[in-house]
DNA sequence: CAGTGGTCTAGACCACAAC
DNA sequence: TTGTGGTCTAGACCACTGC
């Protein structure tokens, strides 16, 4: 055990407050003040000393164990768990991530329409027999070399993309705009031969290796909202994540 | 809003309360009971009919939205996410993986040794300049090909490695036999070329695109416990997650 | 307005690990 | 035996949604 953090509580911030001790013992833990394998706890102590019941401080020690910052060990303690700290696979998209990473990514629209979807996209957006999504086409860059050709279909309600700059926006982040919270997604990684069209447009050659993803989105009322299929360029790109058994 | 679906509790089953409701939502979710769209809930009815706690009620949701199973939206209620249920990406071996799905992996096992790691993997494994590691190389099949190459190297105090039958016994499986609690990973994927001698291994031409995967996992006292770099036939085999937003 | 989930309190008893 | 996290209770007030 250890001192802890000068955590410091603004009772009247709207922030939560299991949030504000999980954003300050996460900074300590980048900055090195808790370093790998150091004990942090016991959640008592913590809890008093904070002036916080033991749910709220369980609550906010919760938070980062779902990071895979923290382990916890019954009857041991809750240890800072050892090695660099990646940033999770989140339900973010491409752009975003390139623009955390600060990149700067430049997207050309290759094509927008409003189509009648194949049986599969049908199939993966739980749409009736009838209905009509956006099909977008995009192709990504960052520098002056392709990252990403990418494909995606959207229910047609869920937002207007003809009043969107797509260039200038990413998808997800015009979505955000049009009030849609998304909540899950499901995607699946794996990889092929570039066929001969997008081997052109990635600057590849024909055969070389795609990294593929394809991800299907789910908003707050648990409706799909996005179906994508994404080739990218593996020697540009990864996909890094963190896992957590509880 | 809708009666509930016959959730029985024992309580003196040494199963958390919790998780029994969240065991028997995930069934009648399954099952078709509920179904997509479906409003479960309310937290304080569904808690008293079951003679619960709210906060016991709603860590038992909780479970299933951190699986991507249900979503909240404040104000309106509970809902059942759209699409199809996918088996989450866990802290799964590729052999508990393929066991799971009711196939029958074959493993050779081409090579056990104890090294002194190079440097990336020393850097991985968080060791001193003199620890030495178990260095182990596996090829799996399912059926009559091959399906992955496998490179693994483990500090040589967390598992000895001589004494199991890995031909037979998948890597996680024999390290959890020896008490090994693995708890977080952080793990990169991508593609690439096949070399020469791999794409022989794995009955490929060279030049083939592999899927391939780095992993580092780390156990209960925070300790890296294992580092792995694997390469996968994408014809054979994808990686399929959840992702939640909170 | 009524109904929902989001947060928070102040305790309690238990299971497990380490000594 | 002592200290730790794991579970559970019975409330409370608040923020947001939809009517």
């Amino acid at each position: 055990m250890r001192p802890h953090t000068h955590i410091t509580l603004d009772r009247n911030s709207p922030v939560p407050l299991y949030f504000q001790v999980a954003e300050q013992l996460e900074q300590a833990i980048a900055a090195g003040t808790l370093g790998a394998g150091e004990r942090i706890g016991n959640e008592v102590a913590l809890a008093a000393d904070l002036g916080l019941s033991r749910p709220t401080m369980r609550q906010a020690i919760q938070v980062l164990v779902d990071k895979g910052l923290l382990v916890r060990k019954r009857g041991v303690g809750t240890q800072v768990v050892a090695g660099r700290v990646h940033r999770p696979l989140g339900l973010t998209s491409l752009y975003d991530d390139l623009t955390k990473a600060g990149q700067q990514p430049r997207t050309v629209v290759l094509k927008l329409d409003v189509v009648h979807p194949d049986d599969q996209v049908r199939a993966e957006l739980r749409l009736p027999e009838d209905a009509r999504v956006w099909y977008l086409e995009r192709l990504r860059s960052v520098g002056p070399d392709p990252l990403a050709h990418m494909v995606n279909y959207l229910p047609i309600d869920v937002v207007d993309l003809s009043s969107v700059d797509l260039g200038e926006t990413g998808l997800y982040e015009a979505m955000r705009r049009a009030g849609v919270v998304m909540r899950v997604g499901r995607q699946r990684i794996s990889a092929r031969r570039a066929e001969a069209a997008e081997a052109r447009m990635l600057g590849e050659s024909e055969g070389a290796p795609l990294l593929t993803m394809e991800r299907t989105t789910y908003d707050d009322a648990g409706r799909a909202v996005e179906f994508g299929t994404h080739a990218y360029r593996p020697d540009r790109y990864a996909f890094e994540s963190t896992l957590v058994d509880r």
